[in-house]
DNA sequence: ATGGTGGGTAGCCCA
């Protein structure tokens, strides 16, 4: 068995305490974190090392963004991609095991893309389509088995979000978005693990905004994060499963982490 | 229709 975890973090720094509970109450075998929010000198190497997770591979940069993969089995970083070609750390692929037959996780970080749904009033919107159409390209021509997992920042179904109807025109739910998301999929034949397990349409949430009086309340949540597998690979999923209760921790992320098992 | 909160870091950017 081996378990892979995702996380977008929001400051791994800040929020170190809520990172040891998940490890040690779920002991994942990788942990895929995203907006780390720092450069690779200031990631807190001694105290996953203590959680016993030695292996580190980290693509970080100043105050924004950032991704880190974490292990309790050895890694080797395959590819560090800058999909949107202006120096932002979003990317890192590691091989987990044995060079050459280990399983490749890709934990990526796509830009959120700003507030208004139009490339040319809105320059981060076109960097955000834009980056998965990198994306895709790269995907056509991959060779091996493979999971990418991480922050899509896309929530591609109608059970993807709390309101179909009132986010169609809110980044993260469009049409264009969804498009671009589609082709992404389709170049690979990607399986999207979290609906094979959960399947639509019913609800599934990884994110949750800080601008609500009560979250859980109201529950206006999107799936912003995936698990995604070449076909074989994801034949190969025991379980999936949402750890909801981490948004109520103390001081939490707006995303919570998602695990899934495999039996390799 | 609007603004709401949070993090990093230095006077705003990003989510």
């Amino acid at each position: 068995m081996v378990s892979v975890a995702s996380w977008n973090i929001n400051s791994v720094r800040l929020r170190m305490p809520l990172v040891e509970r998940l490890l040690d109450e779920e002991t994942p075998d990788v942990l895929c974190l995203q907006e780390i929010k720092c450069e690779e000198h200031l990631f807190p190497y001694e105290a996953f090392a203590r959680a016993g997770y030695q292996h580190m591979i980290v693509h970080g940069q100043k105050g924004y963004h950032g991704v880190a993969t974490v292990s309790r089995l050895p890694l080797r970083e395959v590819s560090r991609h800058d999909w949107q070609d202006n120096g932002e750390a979003r990317h890192v692929g590691v091989e987990v095991g044995g060079a050459g037959r280990g399983m490749i996780v890709e934990n990526v970080y796509i830009p959120a893309g700003g507030d208004i749904p139009d490339r040319t009033l809105n320059t981060k919107f076109g960097q955000k389509l834009d980056f998965v159409e990198r994306m895709t390209r790269w995907a056509d021509a991959l060779d091996r088995p493979t999971l990418i997992v991480g922050d899509f920042n896309i929530a591609p179904l109608e059970s993807d979000v709390w309101s179909h109807k009132q986010l169609l025109k809110v980044v993260s739910h469009t049409p264009v978005e969804v498009e671009a998301l589609t082709r992404f999929m389709d170049a690979h034949g990607w399986d999207d693990i979290g609906r094979r397990h959960i399947a639509a349409p019913q609800r599934y949430f990884s994110w949750w905004s800080y601008r609500s009086a009560d979250w859980k309340k109201n529950d206006r949540g999107r799936r912003l994060d995936h698990m995604w597998a070449s076909p074989e690979l994801a034949a190969q999923t025991v379980s999936h499963r949402v750890l909801e209760a981490a948004r109520a921790w103390e001081r939490p992320s707006d995303h919570v982490p998602l695990i899934t098992e495999f039996a390799l």
